[in-house]
DNA sequence: GGATCCGTTGTAGCT
DNA sequence: AAGCTACAACGGATC
């Protein structure tokens, strides 16, 4: 008798799935045993801990995902809280003279990886049987180790690096684009499925769902406006992206911080699809698929515009948080230039992660990024330099914190990517001295006109009977006006917490002086 | 080997 | 309204 554990880890989907596809078919195995290992204490740390929109996310994802199996794979999900290495040490260990495989994917992160050698070492240490196979590119377009161990790998840092290295490991395919393998399908299952006798780490849904009540009393208020699960990431692939020609092949840069429905002002005017790929709902091989369907039928953008494009700096930053020693420190980090960011401001701080800092388009951002665990790329791309080199010049540390913990669609990699990006401390940074204006006009980057008007009316509700003239900088409308949109600046909405325009030049002095400094 | 160009996405003021 | 210029000026690649 062969049991292979099938280990979810990130990839919580049934297609495009290597160590499910394997388990499920290798004659190798008799029988099987798909796990996810959730570490309770850790999720609901009191200092790093996630948010409500985040596990409930992660919540709705295991639940289909289980769902799935049931219907598709005759199977079902375990899930186990605590330790990964303990879970899996102890679960080896109740199979006696049977092999016993652990079938999993490869995660990039240092936890991840420190993790499999441990029990690699505790294997062999142990001298027990378990085998581990492990498959590679399963989050990843690219084979992150193969390419970062090449001899001929430097760390990209621009879009022109990441073609090469495309085409030197990926190489073409007859239409001329790069040679991603193709997406696997749903597998079909012909192993039986292990029940586990009582163990006290297994955790049903009625427990999780309990204990992500008891930990988020106050949730009434949280709307997850994303649906997490396989499902639903297929559905939205669909409508967002299949048939979807003139979206796909003429996507570039977004234009707005906002939404482009009339109705729904938390649809984004992107895909969406950000948290479905990061919890691996939605195979990245699978997107990029149909994005090339749709480029086969005509005209359509290029990177670094493209929807390709934007996976491909997914994929940059996947190498680079690999390659990178300390990639998510602002110390001994080669990616991130030493910058003396003062004190740290635990008011300005909270301003900003609360939404109060007097700048509307600033404000609507965090609330909606509070409220529903998503923002609008731009939009992220704003918050985050006003809150360092933009305006309040607080180290990027600090909102990446914010972010990890909040963002639904969080991911180690990327999250630290943008932060040293937007920051102005990595050498793919854009130059520092240009400052997002954070009370956008009609000609600025963050183009704004009635939608972000809308955007701002909609998340900053005291803000609502703004004329659009002064709806970004409401502490410059004549006292009339505020009185007649029922808004008093400083009363009921806040004063802004700095003078824009004395700080902008101010960081960019200081920026200078620090890079300066440094060289001597 | 110094000048120039470029980097997914800047801003403000003027004509 | 759109386009130009000044602002201030990184750092690596390329010419």
């Amino acid at each position: 008798m062969s049991t292979a554990i099938v280990w979810f880890r990130k990839s919580l989907r049934l297609h495009d799935n290597e160590f499910l596809t394997w388990a499920c078919s290798s004659d190798d195995i008799d029988r099987i045993l798909p796990v996810f290992i959730i570490d309770l204490e850790d999720l609901f740390d009191e200092n790093h801990g996630i948010s409500y929109n985040r596990i409930r996310f992660l919540q709705e994802s295991l639940e289909d995902l289980n769902a799935r199996m049931e219907e598709k794979l005759d199977s079902n999900l375990t899930i186990f809280s605590g330790k990964s290495l303990d879970v899996i040490k102890s679960l080896s260990s109740q199979f006696n003279d049977e092999n016993v495989y652990l079938a999993y994917e490869y995660c990039s992160e240092p936890v991840s990886r420190k993790m499999v050698s441990s029990l690699n070492s505790w294997i062999i240490d142990n001298e027990s049987s378990l085998i581990l196979k492990e498959f590679s590119s399963q989050h990843t377009l690219l084979d992150i180790e193969q390419v970062v161990s090449s001899p001929d790998y430097k760390n990209p840092k621009s879009m022109k690096d990441m073609e090469s290295i495309f085409s030197r490991h990926l190489g073409r395919n007859s239409f001329g684009f790069y040679d991603i393998t193709l997406p696997l399908p749903v597998p079909s299952n012909s192993k039986s499925t292990m029940t586990l006798s009582e163990n006290k780490k297994i955790l049903n849904f009625d427990e999780l769902e309990l204990i992500i009540n008891q930990n988020f009393p106050n949730n009434e208020d949280v709307t997850n406006y994303f649906l997490g699960g396989e499902t639903e990431a297929l559905s939205r692939l669909s409508s967002k992206i299949v048939g979807n020609t003139d979206f796909v092949n003429g996507f570039q840069k977004p234009k707005t911080c906002s939404t482009n429905s009339e109705n729904e002002p938390r649809e984004p005017s992107t895909t969406g699809l950000s948290p479905y790929i990061s919890h691996g709902c939605l195979s990245v091989r699978m997107l990029w698929t149909e994005c090339e369907k749709s480029y086969l039928i005509g005209e359509h953008t290029k990177p670094p515009q493209s929807l390709h494009g934007q996976m491909m700096f997914r994929e940059m930053f996947y190498l680079l948080s690999r390659s990178v020693e300390n990639w998510d420190q602002d110390f001994e980090n080669d990616n991130c230039k030493s910058i003396d960011w003062g004190e740290y401001d635990l008011e300005k701080i909270n301003a900003w992660e609360s939404g109060n800092t007097g700048f509307p388009l600033i404000d609507a951002m965090m609330r909606q990024l509070d409220k529903t665990g998503w923002m609008h790329h731009l939009g992220r791309h704003a918050v985050s330099c006003f809150l360092t080199r933009g305006q309040l010049w607080q180290n990027w540390i600090h909102g990446r914190d914010v972010f990890e913990r909040k963002l639904i669609d969080s991911d180690w990699a990327l999250n630290n990517g943008n932060w040293l990006w937007l920051a102005g401390v990595a050498p793919f940074s854009m130059p520092y001295y240009r400052i997002y204006n954070p009370c956008p006009d009609s000609k600025s980057s963050l183009n704004v006109e009635t939608e972000n008007a809308n955007f701002v009316r909609y998340w900053v509700p005291e803000l609502s009977a703004y004329p659009s003239k002064y709806i970004f900088e409401p502490h410059l409308a004549p006292i009339s006006v505020q009185i007649s949109s029922q808004c008093i600046i400083g009363e009921d909405y806040p004063m802004p917490i700095v003078d824009r325009k004395i700080t902008r030049k101010e960081n960019i002095e200081k920026f200078k002086s620090s890079v300066q400094r440094t060289k001597n």
